[in-house]
RNA sequence: AGGGAUAUGGUGUAAUGGCAGCACAACAGAUUUUGGAUCUGUUUGUCUAGGUUCGAAUCCUAGUAUCCCUGCCA
């Protein structure tokens, strides 16, 4: 895993000994099963414990007895375990920790923190208000402890119907996070629940339940997607409340979608209702269970995890990554053999009897890369090259793939044309003397002559002995889509725009199963997504473990299918293509007009051609600017202040004389955020004499801006700091030159690139030295001796 | 509308005030008994406008765009 925003937080939280370890959990719903979309969000959270020696944890968040399974658990546990995950004995069950948290419930209700509401669910949700309204109590929140203990005991005990009563957090009903606004924390709900049984009537909601199974776990790090940001304040007033100690803290990634690709459960489950495709296991699906039975390696996917970073937006990615994961994990992993997906018969006239070739099972490429000098066997034992070898019969009657005979060949055919040569892989160049057809034009089979090595032939293509071929079915799967964004809303969209992943990458059965279905992703189908051809494949594979993988060269990557494969009945599967640069060639040549991509952010771009006037000031702020401006403050400056309140009152306290518009500018520019979140601690009037030492030339603007970050973080005056630190003074220069030259000696590479030409190195150069220097160094001169060391 | 999050080539991701880098894709060439693989090279980028600074992708202000929140789902 690639550093990101998260690893940077573990390891600050490992140095400063926050945690011993680090510790994750991947939390799935068992109500369906895992796809592409996970595995991302499984990945982050695995790898990073692994990345640092920490632990993780496989969790089931089962605590809807409407939605989990036990074959969705398994399922899902099972999928993990073949991506080569091993959480040891680190697997939980919500489910299997109800009386924990009750327990706090309970303790919740004690500490007068939560109440029982008895209100209906429309009620709550027009008590709740909206953006614009703040909530009103329910008549059932001041409720005393003592009665909502009572009336929590008997929720518990069945006493009540179903919705008839709710406990609820008390937080704050004015919230602006409408999170906040007194979530609930359990429900009625009288559902079988797969492994509690019929023991509950009340289940915990995700809010209540998963901040709670995190700290008992001893989790540490706790990501989930970005949706659930708004959930974290309540997340850290849980843990506040019950008072944990080493707590588990809540962080937030984006989501990672994947183009040509629908990830909505309820979708995926349309798909397989209609037909579109044969079952969950359907090798076009996005599931992981349908990625195995395509014959994608755990490793390639891991790969692909690996390649997709982690930030705090939510994107899509490109389609190729994930192929290319796949290929390149393939490359060096199938052996090389022939198969004739869709036959065409050839004679080869002066052949006489039936030959054995022995043709190797990797190119020579593969064989040179190879960092111990062997290859492998199908069977995985690794091998000298010169005996990774299988026979190959060579008969009169052959089979060539139909594509690669055309007797109109367009320009740049590089295979075998009438009266034209080409080579038969391994087994030497073929001339094609003369052709049949039949009544609707079609080549039905080509007579050819075998040549001697010293003919010449422009390509390459592939073949199998019609005699001696096995039989077997192919079949060719493509992308099941064909747009990028499938789940967009119009045809245009889907064609171009990457729209946001519309699923929820860890928590798998999170979907509101009670809206309408869009169907529209089912027009964008792929009537071609699966081919089946029969064909004739090289005996050599018969002997083979069954789950090998090939390259059928100049074809693709393919492997028995695992559920329909039969030794009398062979059926490969394609992994995946191999990448067609002729097809690339001629597709183009066909459709020049097929426009690119249409740039998504252009559009943006040039729109605001109007020019965006900033909102308008009102008259008092308008007279806040000309105050402001006559005392020296710059226009910007001065309108940026004049319409915050936070940063008018700290100037209120700053000297009016020679130095306000320094700090001023200090204000506008440095620390208004720290003003308006309250966590400035420096005063306006301790500012006045930095500001006099920078416009004394005594103290540099880093320096002087270094100081003032600190002091207002400490609140000690800026003036005593520079005194106590002996900031104040210029540097020497003698000082500066050795800073100078200290720096050239430890860059003598990039002092050679700078001069060769890179003159943006200079940055660097100054960079260097100001923090060799401690920032004391003044810019001008040490730029102006700075260019003329690097120049002499 | 209120609150929150985000914005770097075609795509994804680095750069934590100082060299805009990497991968995929694309294109060109070399090489090749796979129109594969490999190797070399090239093109393309900091949402917009202001400001602070010797220096801004990074800090400040405003704007724009996208996403999330107002379930007794997770």
């Amino acid at each position: 895993m690639a550093p990101n925003f998260i690893t940077e937080i573990i390891e600050r939280d490992l140095q400063s000994g926050k945690y011993p370890q680090v510790v994750t959990r991947f939390p799935p719903e068992p109500s369906g099963y895992a796809h592409l979309g996970h595995i991302f969000a499984s990945f982050l959270d695995f790898q990073t414990a692994a990345q640092y020696g920490g632990r993780y944890h496989l969790r089931m968040d089962d605590t809807n007895p409407e939605l989990a399974t036990q074959e969705y658990a398994d399922a899902i546990a099972d999928d993990l375990r073949w991506l080569g995950w091993d959480w040891g004995e680190h697997l939980y069950y919500a489910s299997d920790h109800f009386e924990q948290y009750y327990a706090y419930a309970e303790q919740l209700v004690g500490q007068g923190d939560a109440y029982v509401d008895s209100v209906t669910g429309d009620e709550m949700a027009r008590l709740r208000g909206d953006a614009r309204t703040p909530g009103t109590p329910s008549p059932y929140r001041s409720r005393t402890p003592e009665e909502n203990l009572d009336l929590l005991r008997r929720m518990r005990a069945g006493e009540f119907a179903d919705g008839a009563h709710v406990l609820r957090a008390k937080i704050d009903l004015g919230s602006p996070n409408m999170k906040l606004r007194d979530p609930v924390l359990y429900r009625i709900l009288r559902g079988h629940h797969y492994r509690a049984g019929d023991a509950w009537c009340i289940y915990p909601m995700y809010d209540f339940q998963h901040p709670l199974q995190d700290a008992l776990e001893g989790v540490t790090h706790s990501m989930c997607s970005l949706e659930f940001v708004d959930n974290r304040a309540i997340y850290d007033w849980l843990m506040e409340r019950l008072g944990f100690s080493p707590r588990p803290h809540q962080y937030e990634f984006g989501r990672r979608g994947l183009e040509y690709t629908i990830t909505s459960k309820r979708k995926l489950r349309k798909l397989v209702e209609a037909g579109a495709v044969h079952g969950w296991d359907d090798p076009r699906m996005p599931t992981l269970r349908a990625q195995r039975r395509l014959g994608v390696t755990p490793e390639a996917v891991r790969a692909f995890a690996a390649q997709i970073g982690v930030s705090r937006t939510n994107r899509t990615v490109d389609l190729s990554v994930y192929e290319n994961a796949v290929r390149s994990d393939l490359n060096h992993r199938a052996p090389r053999v022939m198969a004739v997906l869709d036959p065409l018969p050839v004679t080869l006239e002066n052949l006489d009897g039936p030959q054995t070739l022995s043709l190797p099972y990797w190119p020579f490429d593969v064989v040179r890369d190879s960092p111990d000098g062997l290859v492998a066997l199908p069977t995985g034992e690794r091998v000298a090259p010169e005996v990774a070898v299988r026979d190959v019969p060579l008969t009169r009657e052959l089979v060539i793939e139909r594509d690669d005979f055309n007797p109109e060949p367009p320009k740049g055919f590089k295979r075998l044309t009438p009266g034209g040569t080409v080579r038969l892989r391994g087994a030497g160049i073929i001339r094609a003397d003369r052709f049949d057809v039949d009544d609707s034009g079609q080549v039905t089979r080509v007579y050819a002559t075998l040549l001697g090595e010293d003919a010449r032939a422009g390509g390459v293509i592939h073949w199998v002995s019609a005699e001696q071929g096995v039989p077997a079915e192919f079949r060719l799967y493509d992308r099941l889509f064909r747009v990028p964004n499938p789940e967009a809303a119009t045809p245009e969209d889907a064609q171009a725009e990457p729209i946001a992943p519309d699923f929820d990458p860890e928590e798998i059965g999170h979907e509101d199963e009670t809206k309408p279905l869009d169907a529209g992703f089912m027009a964008f189908l792929n009537p071609d997504s699966l081919r089946v051809t029969r064909g004739l494949v090289e005996p050599s594979v018969t002997r083979d473990p069954a789950g090998t993988r090939y390259q059928f060269e100049r074809q693709g990557y393919f492997w028995r299918d695992p559920v329909d494969s039969r030794e009398d009945a062979l059926v490969f599967g394609r992994i995946i293509t191999l990448k067609d640069a002729w097809a690339k060639a001629t597709q183009k040549a066909e459709a020049p007009a097929k426009a690119p991509k249409p740039a998504k952010v252009q559009s943006q771009k040039t729109e605001p051609t109007e020019k965006a006037a900033p909102a308008a000031l009102t008259p008092e702020q308008e007279a806040e600017v000309t105050r402001l401006t006559a005392l020296g403050v710059p226009d910007a400056e001065a309108r940026t202040l004049a319409r915050d309140a936070a940063l008018l009152a700290f100037l209120g306290g700053a000297a009016q004389d020679g130095t306000f518009a320094q700090v001023a500018s200090w204000t506008a520019n440095d620390l208004a955020p720290g003003l308006r979140a309250g966590e400035v601690r420096v005063q306006a009037a301790d500012l006045a004499p930095l500001a006099a030492l920078l416009s004394d030339k005594k103290v540099t603007t880093r320096v002087a801006r270094d100081v003032l970050t600190r002091a207002a973080q400490t609140g000690e005056a800026p003036a005593a700091m520079v005194e106590r630190e002996n900031l104040a003074g210029g540097l020497s220069d003698e000082a500066l030159s050795a800073a100078i030259a200290q720096v050239m000696a430890d860059h003598t590479d990039k002092v050679d690139a700078y001069r060769a030409g890179k003159t943006a190195l200079l940055g660097f150069f100054t960079g260097q030295v100001m923090r060799a220097t401690g920032g004391k160094a003044d810019p001008a001169t040490l730029n102006t001796s700075l260019q003329a060391a690097l120049n002499g």
